[in-house]
DNA sequence: CAGTATCCCTGTCGATACTG
DNA sequence: CAGTATCGACAGGGATACTG
């Protein structure tokens, strides 16, 4: 079977690994911590205030994961009143444009995807029932 | 270095919509079913047999996600052993390019983000302990 | 063929409490 | 301040069985 028309390249294949990367650096929490990393270093607790809704643990397991892949930096500032800053490594830089432009294609068709949406919560409501 | 990729810091807030069509549509199966779809329609055990660890159950789910955010569509095209046909919609064409974006990233920085994830093991492997 | 329904198990997540 | 430890709630995912 062809496949020039809708897969110009043909890269799409998904292997397992690949789906691994993803889910470690694109889960729920990551995308906010880069996001904010992004745009300064910052302290475990200002990061914690800065990202609504997440969890000492979920910070902490999110941060430690991105640090696993690289993504992040974390580093000891001073012993007394333990200071940890985390900072976005150069690694984790290069994945700020691929997230941005995921992001970019939400913002872009939100509206549709919203309207679709609510179409099939249309369509679909009578049928359940 | 300058940034024109990235887009201006602190602009990208991430908000809970944003977030929300993100787990739907990148996840675990959806980028193999994307992937699948973008080269041929498929019918539901067609789609299964290309996709390797799928069940019915995950398969049927993401699919029906998958419709309700208009990124697939749903056809049946026989009435007697019904046939149903999935194909990749307009929108979801559309959606292709920043999930390709986001592989070709994993791809490239692959060996970096195993090498740091090893170092990362090594190191911690004392600590916990 | 293309699902739906059910059970069960695991992973995740939040809340809470405690520590160096 | 920056975590760790623990618990309970809950969703997701797999296996299996059944249906139009």
């Amino acid at each position: 079977m062809d496949d020039t028309t809708a897969a110009p390249h043909g890269t799409l294949r998904i292997d397992p690994s690949h789906r691994d990367v993803l889910d470690q650096v694109l889960d729920k929490w990551s995308v906010s911590i880069l996001d904010q990393l992004c745009e300064q270093p910052c302290r475990f607790n200002a990061l914690r205030r800065a990202i609504p809704g997440v969890t000492q643990k979920s910070l902490t397991a999110t941060l430690r994961r991105l640090e696993r892949n690289g993504i992040v930096e974390r580093r000891v500032i001073a012993d007394r009143p333990v200071a940890v800053e985390y900072r976005i490594s150069p690694l984790g830089k290069t994945l700020r444009e691929p997230v941005d432009v995921v992001l970019a294609w939400v913002t872009t068709h939100q509206s549709r995807i919203d309207r679709a949406r609510r179409e099939f919560d249309d369509a679909t409501e009578g049928s359940g029932t």
